[in-house]
DNA sequence: CACCTTTCGTTGCAAATACAACATATATTA
DNA sequence: TAATATATGTTGTATTTGCAACGAAAGGTG
């Protein structure tokens, strides 16, 4: 386990945990260790699920076929990254898509219901795991939140100035920068980059903002 | 207190819960009452929140002003839903926008730090209120995921086939019925209702799919 | 039934967007 | 520095979408 204890100070679960501590949550809470060869499934498709997972080496798909059979990859889970929290947090926990190991991998499984039923455990992390797995939760949630609110906004220049306000709203000075390149930001955007750029440009025309690169300016009046 | 048991019990955070059990944990979690006018604000935006605020009557808006000043209602709170938990459960906890009591309301609010540390207190619901708690953010969670990976679809047409594709995969049999009306559709797919009604006429002409009123069949070839 | 209200479907048209293809600018590397 | 790769900006065109306006269908009510 030692040879992973760099990769377990990234876990979010662990934040706050230093190395002893992360070694007596482990003990407590009687992880699992698993092996998946690369092509392995960790989860197929409405499999019930009650553990967190935690990537500790390899690579990891969460992807799921559509209707007619197409294959779409949802989110790539990298080392200390969790996945399928979400469900191990549900009663029903029929996970809803695919999680399958494209590398070879070890795979570290968090038993939900035991942190939860645990209050009589004389571990005294006990209770800070279980304010990470709240943050982690919660944090997510701010995170899709934002990005639905964006994303709502009916045409790509609402979509652009929503976006950009809330880093202006943020920011002391008159400028900000954004951490994406502009095909990342219309894919984050969900419009096509060719068309936003058009639009950048028209807004900066108009007076509306002004830019250079990730560099931004947005103009009130 | 006993005559807001009818609301209590709809609150999911009591789910699993009966009337002793939850008397029982709103005294051991020293909950606290406030009243609100009409027109006063719970919370201002970027307020300090570390505790849940559940609605027992009244009624409340979460709302945002924009970069510009225009007003946007994000969410109505009803008597027994919750709000501002995921602020609540972050460490990072100011609140990103206002909440309006918009009629005479009353909060009980509900301490997070609370509920997480005190593993050692001797009331037996305590690992199920943490556990309804987790749930909400997780059911939450998904929900939010669901309709992102939705809106995300770039055309009407993809976004109505990913929509009605999730209930045709859960429906045993060929039809399966939408809980929403048209217009309802439309917005929460966020395009306009008429664009969308011809969409579906043309898929229906194309043999994708055929419908009446909230009944669908989808085909697969 | 007659009347009213709401929901659903249709269509023309203007505006917005995706797509493709290419030009320019910036960064990286030999 | 020159050569190369990557990122950004531009533009023409076909398609998609929003908007507005209206008619048909369905549902509710006296």
């Amino acid at each position: 386990m030692d040879n992973y204890m760099p990769i377990l100070n990234k876990v979010k679960l662990f934040e706050g945990l230093n190395d002893k501590d992360i070694i007596s949550v482990l003990n407590c809470f009687d992880v699992k260790i698993r092996r998946f060869k690369s092509g392995e499934y960790v989860y197929r498709i409405s499999d019930s699920v009650s553990s967190i997972g935690i990537l500790l080496s390899g690579g990891i798909y969460v992807q799921k076929e559509d209707y007619w059979g197409n294959l779409n990859i949802l989110a790539e889970i990298r080392p200390a990254d969790l996945f399928a929290e979400v469900f191990a947090c549900l009663n029903n926990n029929k996970i809803t898509y695919d999680v399958l190991s494209y590398k070879d991998s070890v795979v570290m499984f968090f038993d939900v219901g035991r942190v939860i039923s645990m209050c009589t455990s004389s571990c005294p992390f006990h209770a800070l795991v279980i304010q990470n797995l709240l943050m982690v939760l919660a944090e997510k949630n701010k995170k899709l939140t934002q990005k639905l609110s964006c994303i709502s906004q009916r045409n790509i220049r609402q979509k652009l100035l929503y976006y950009l306000a809330s880093y202006a709203e943020n920011s002391k000075r008159e400028f900000f920068e954004i951490p994406f390149n502009r095909q990342q930001l219309a894919d984050y955007l969900s419009v096509d980059r060719s068309a936003m750029c058009r639009e950048l440009g028209c807004m900066k025309k108009e007076g509306i903002l002004d830019y250079k690169k990730n560099r931004f300016v947005l103009y009130k009046n």
